[in-house]
DNA sequence: AATATAATAAACATCTGATGTTATAAACAT
DNA sequence: ATGTTTATAACATCAGATGTTTATTATATT
């Protein structure tokens, strides 16, 4: 009926106040905490519990602490970087199937492609341009490829200018690559992703969004099919 | 040209082992960790440092750290609470625009919506009846209509099996609950979410994928254009 | 005068050891 | 048997000492 009371730790205690600080815009990215010594006589703690909750704060991203003379805790945004291992850690241990991946990726993807198709610039075409050339040159290098890989798709969603869809597309492509590092992919593979970019490339550079929403789709279903292939079956972690 | 090299933290260097530990599957949910004395002894650190670690883990949701005899840490998997703040923390200096949200939500929702006419059970039109009816009941209780809001739409996305569509959903409408939180929300809003999860439900109950994907396009389209009014213009944060 | 080097101080990093609190389990009394 | 007390393992918190890093200031060298 209720829910057990919750451990009054001092620690979480103090991450719930600073990070209350931080969302309702009292205290900015940037903005510096006072010393350890001054925050832990404020709070009426000793320096190894507050520091307990600086860890946690670092640890969501939320703070960085520096040291050295002028250091201290600042605030920072949470990064993509970030945000996307805490994604990762979640959806680890849901051990989503490859199926799962698929289909959320098909509402997502085709539907931004067109988007992309229409509201590209030729700066945005010279990046894909260049993303390309380069994905051709270091086909075989793995993890340098994945990174390209994931590059393409999160340019197309910035292309969107939409930051949470960017976000979204970014994480399920990271989660997606530390899957695919678990399998041995073949050349075959690289190949096939690489030509598939192109052919979503040419659809954006001729502003079609009826062909970049289809040439999309049908990447996203290759890569499923071989990655089921390779998987044997449909289970991931 | 090349990142700044990493500060050796003690804590950071800890935290990386064990959830590399966690990861790997060599340490699973439920499973106990030495005593943070044997752990302290094992990494060769104080136990400071150590639990400066825990902590970190602890606020990734990915241990729980229990007093008492028989207490220590327990692995544990990462729960949708955690997993869904830590998405807020990052959206929230994204500060994306009430469109943005909107545009996500029209990609997944309505198409989630089409596949849980064909997929829901007696058992689910039961859940979302009882739903609807503490919602008509529960109208002007604030904080407990918004859970009832979240649930509706979180339960049509469990309907679909798909749990990284649950939990993306989940996450946005948990971002726009505490936009909402802010603004001030008359009763009329109140009831044209229930009359849009009524016909949502209808749709649903009829087993019509096509009304039922409709009526959710609709649903957010006009919760969007109400949260654009209120907000006097996009802005969020 | 300009530059390299050294001293200083602010602030975090880590360690140690003591004391308090909690929860389980065993011992004990009724 | 049942309820209460006691012992104990393990975490929680604190206080203080010592080390490290970094920016600034002072000093010495060319």
């Amino acid at each position: 009926m209720f829910k057990t009371a919750r451990v009054n730790r001092i620690s979480q205690n103090i991450v719930e106040q600073i990070r209350e600080t931080i969302i309702s815009g009292r205290l900015k990215p940037g903005d510096r905490l006072p010393s350890e010594k001054d925050l832990s006589a404020e709070f009426g703690v000793s320096k190894a519990s507050l520091r307990e909750a600086l860890r946690a704060l670092e640890a969501l991203g939320m703070l960085e602490v520096k040291q050295g003379m002028g250091g201290g805790a600042f605030v920072t945004e949470v990064d993509l970087e970030t945000a996307r291992n805490n994604m990762f850690n979640y959806i680890f241990f849901q051990n989503p199937s490859i199926g799962e991946f698929t289909q959320l990726r098909t509402f997502i993807e085709p539907q931004v492609a067109e988007i992309a198709a229409l509201k590209c610039t030729q700066a945005d075409l010279d990046y894909l341009e260049d993303n390309l050339n380069r994905t051709r040159e270091k086909m075989d290098a793995v993890p340098f490829y994945y990174e390209l890989d994931t590059k393409f798709h999160h340019h197309i969603a910035q292309i969107s200018g939409n930051r949470l869809i960017c976000f979204v597309i970014d994480s399920l492509k990271n989660a997606i690559v530390q899957i695919k590092l678990q399998l041995e992919l073949d050349r075959d593979f690289s190949i096939q992703v690489y030509k598939a970019h192109m052919r979503i490339f040419d659809a954006l550079r001729k502003r079609d969004p009826e062909q970049a929403r289809a040439e999309m789709q049908r990447h996203i279903v290759e890569v499923d099919e071989r990655m089921k292939h390779y998987c044997d079956g449909d289970t991931l972690f």
